[in-house]
DNA sequence: AGATTGTCTTGACCGAGATCAAAGGTGCGA
DNA sequence: TCGCACCTTTGATCTCGGTCAAGACAATCT
């Protein structure tokens, strides 16, 4: 593996604080590995063989039943999955695909496994990380059960203007088909939550975004900590 | 706090490996509270002050936002919340209220930290209850995405059926009020659900529930490890 | 018994969002 | 330059599930 990517996730909050042996014993069997854009990199129901770490690119973490897709999350670089299913030893019970051209780490499930019985710094970040997801997936379900379309976009473009340093006029960073797909909607339903939104202070044209009047955003999303 | 529930809660998998001196760090300032139904046992958004483990009863954890609210989990003896709140420190992200007469333990969250910091086989098996819960999640939001309310119910059943010795004809442990709840739709439509599954092997008088075509029924949920 | 209260069921209606179909854009390669 | 592929928008229609209203039934209280 190459140092930088050695140097890269040794500083994410799940290694910052193992111990040298450790992060050796955890990095010797892990690769980097790159993906191209729509690779299936995981299957719900296979066996948890390896933690991925993302470097870069974009991930969609989706699930589906009866022909039907449901897309749950979406990661980003220093995103991990699924740690769950490693530390638990069960299948996976999502699928991952990459959305655009990607880099990850993959760690084999045993290393984690055994670094986790004998190094308790690893055991509590391992812990933290673990309640961050859950309070992720908390968020996301509340997101998605009390919210109708229109807000969640709101709330959704609030999160992107602070993202872009709170100035009103900024690009979309994924196609609008993915933000469909991220805001439990379909492109048809996004399209219509943008014009709605026109009535609330944000003009789209394309990937271009511009608030023109936050305050009315702003009342009309209602971000709320306990749920963004 | 009295020793026969001492007992019992040093029994469940989050305590049963913890030292006996870790284990008394944990009870000395933990108590025994009697709620009665429709009690609110805590509120998203207040600081996480204790873990609570329920003795007995049934607890409903839920959310609203903008005067909206749903349900995300029902809870029963053994079961704890909320781990990833006391773990973190961070407020609740959802509220707590008993729909029967209930009695729990709660532990201060300052103890659970502080086993957790000193203590390895605490912090081992709160990765374990984090990560159940969090495939749970996981599962809760597959079940409510990808199927339709008939499905859920008829999913339901089979649980029911099974949590029975698999007996064609039992009868139903909640009422239905909760139940519909609990799939996360309204009376009226777990009303039509359960109408709907009359033509899927399923006859329906009051509590009473009889499997008349048990392949039928799982034709039509489809049950899945993945899911269920 | 009669009244009261809560639960369950059914029907009529409504609304959010999905689906289907068609039409503009926009970018890219031949 | 044209042609093609993909993304996006828009309109029409459909489906699921929620809301409202009314009635059936059962349990409890006076």
């Amino acid at each position: 593996m190459l140092s930088r990517h050695i140097e890269e996730i040794r500083a994410l909050p799940l290694f910052a604080q193992v111990s040298e042996a450790s992060f050796a014993d955890l990095t010797r069997g892990a690769y980097v590995q790159n993906f191209p854009s729509h690779a299936e990199l995981i299957t719900e129901g296979d066996p948890a063989d390896f933690l991925h770490v993302v470097i870069s690119g974009c991930i969609e973490m989706f699930a589906s039943w009866q022909g039907r897709e449901t897309s749950l999350f979406l990661l980003g670089p220093h995103d991990t999955f699924i740690l769950a299913a490693t530390i638990k030893d069960r299948p996976y019970l999502m699928s991952a695909r990459t959305l655009e051209k990607s880099r990850l780490i993959m760690i084999p499930s045993e290393d984690i496994r055994a670094v986790f019985e004998h190094d308790s710094d690893f055991a509590k970040a391992i812990v933290s990380e673990l309640a961050a997801c859950y309070r992720g997936a908390i968020k996301g379900a509340k997101n998605l059960r009390l919210r109708t379309s229109s807000e969640r976009l709101a709330n959704f473009l609030i999160g992107e203007y602070h993202a872009h340093g709170a100035r009103e006029r900024f690009a979309l960073d994924f196609e609008k088909k993915r933000i469909a797909k991220f805001l439990g909607m379909t492109r048809e339903n996004l399209s219509r939550a943008f014009a709605n939104l026109r009535s609330h202070g944000v003009q789209v044209d394309g990937q271009e975004i511009v608030i023109t009047d936050l305050d009315k955003l702003i009342a009309f999303a209602r971000p709320d900590p306990l749920i963004d």
